[in-house]
DNA sequence: AATTATTGTCACCATGGAGTGACTTGTCAA
DNA sequence: TTGACAAGTCACTCCATGGTGACAATAATT
């Protein structure tokens, strides 16, 4: 028992060190600065235990990357209050809603943008796995929207995947530009306002694409597919039925 | 006279072998293996010469800015045919139209695509220099868009700019990763049927930005601003007037 | 032909990173 | 108390890179 000591010599307390370690360097210098060396001096120990507790950098970064959760979960994103079929904006209010809550993340997690602009040029196991992670999730609340509107998911991805897709990646690439530079085609990226003008511009985008007159959809009431449950069980509390 | 000869001791030629190696090192490693061993070892000549010729490795990849022109022109993107207010498109299509080129031209320059990733985690004189050049055109098109549409440029970029910014920085991410990464929301970024859609999403984006329910301007016939010629003369042939 | 300037080559140093073997020291169990 | 094992330290090799000085070879100039 007391294996959570606070011994001098603790092979838990260290692997934790050196882990914030890369977080701290990533933070201060970002991931070219990413090194055994550099991460073995921040931490204040020797890098030889690098390579004793996680076999390498490789495998440092992997577990970094495990620990850390770089990315926003599907029901933080869906979380409710949240616009629904039923609300007077619909379906453009909770994609704008949406769209926000990325933008959101993003600017709240510093350590986000550092991993965006490291897959831009770096490509390996790592990034990857980052790409995974996002694509799956990103394709999973696209799936719940769909639900939630009663769309087929088919027919929602088709419909408004690419719109998306423009409109998510913009939000990454300002976002990790932000970082650095302060304007872009005028919009200041490291202002609130700059931000909220680039939310509103999304929002009047949205409406043009999923506003009511462009709004086919229920046209087979009794269609096979859209199920009456979420697309998979994996939000917490079922999410938006109500 | 005769200085163009082909000697074999040529200062001329060989700054040109070590410019071109460095594009050479760009395209197959990108930027993050630039460095003076990698272009002299390129270029087969002593690295001692990028010194002699360049003053170190700055200088080289000053030079080497200069020479090649990694962003488009405004020109190029006004050359007509282009949707104009007379049109049934009207300025939604023009938009279109201009985020199509974009598109056609990053997808067209992997070198350019190279920049815009370095850009992301590197900072330094010439990311600076490269980000002011964009900048300067971007505004320079927004202006020139202001004025074949009547626009007031002021009104034009507010109403405009944070959902262009959005757009056209989109283009830029998905471009850039589609170098590397294949899907991003569903979307093949490296076949043309995932850029013909995500053009055609932009399309229809913007149709709900600038689309005719939308078009309050010319309100004021005999405004002062807007004045009856180009916003500046850098045009070729005047582009747009008719 | 002799001189001179310049192109290009070679050898070298310093630095910093990745990676490893041998050592010391603290902790736990017998 | 003692021995064994693990935690942590030290010292080193290897390698790539940035950078520089000295030298050889060739072209231009006189």
């Amino acid at each position: 028992m007391g294996s959570t000591n606070t011994r001098k010599r603790d092979r838990e307390a260290t692997r934790l060190r050196i882990i914030e370690a890369v977080e701290a360097v990533i933070s201060r210098k970002g991931f070219g600065a990413i090194g055994v060396n550099t991460v073995a001096r921040s931490a204040g120990i020797d890098k030889v235990l690098i390579y004793r507790y996680f076999g390498g950098l490789e495998g440092l970064l992997t577990e970094f990357a495990v620990q850390g959760d770089f990315w926003w979960r599907v029901e933080d994103i869906l979380e409710e209050p949240l616009p629904g079929p039923g609300d007077p904006g619909g379906l453009p209010d909770c994609l704008a809603a949406v769209l926000a809550r990325h933008i959101s993340f993003l600017r709240s997690h510093p350590l986000t943008l550092e991993v965006i602009a490291w897959e831009m040029s770096e490509r390996n196991e790592l990034t990857r796995a980052f790409e995974q992670v996002r694509e799956e999730r990103s394709l999973r609340l696209m799936d719940h929207l769909a639900f939630r509107f009663d769309y087929d998911p088919g027919d929602f991805t088709d419909r408004f995947g690419p719109a998306l897709a423009l409109l998510g990646a913009g939000a990454n690439y300002l976002a990790a530009q932000g970082r650095q530079i302060a304007h872009f085609n005028g919009v200041d990226l490291q202002a609130d306002r700059g931000w909220e003008a680039l939310e509103t511009a999304a929002h009047r985008l949205l409406i043009g694409i999923a506003g009511p007159a462009t709004l086919p959809h229920r046209t087979d009431p009794n269609r096979p597919s859209a199920s009456t449950q979420p697309p998979n069980q994996t939000l917490r509390n079922g999410g938006h039925q109500s």
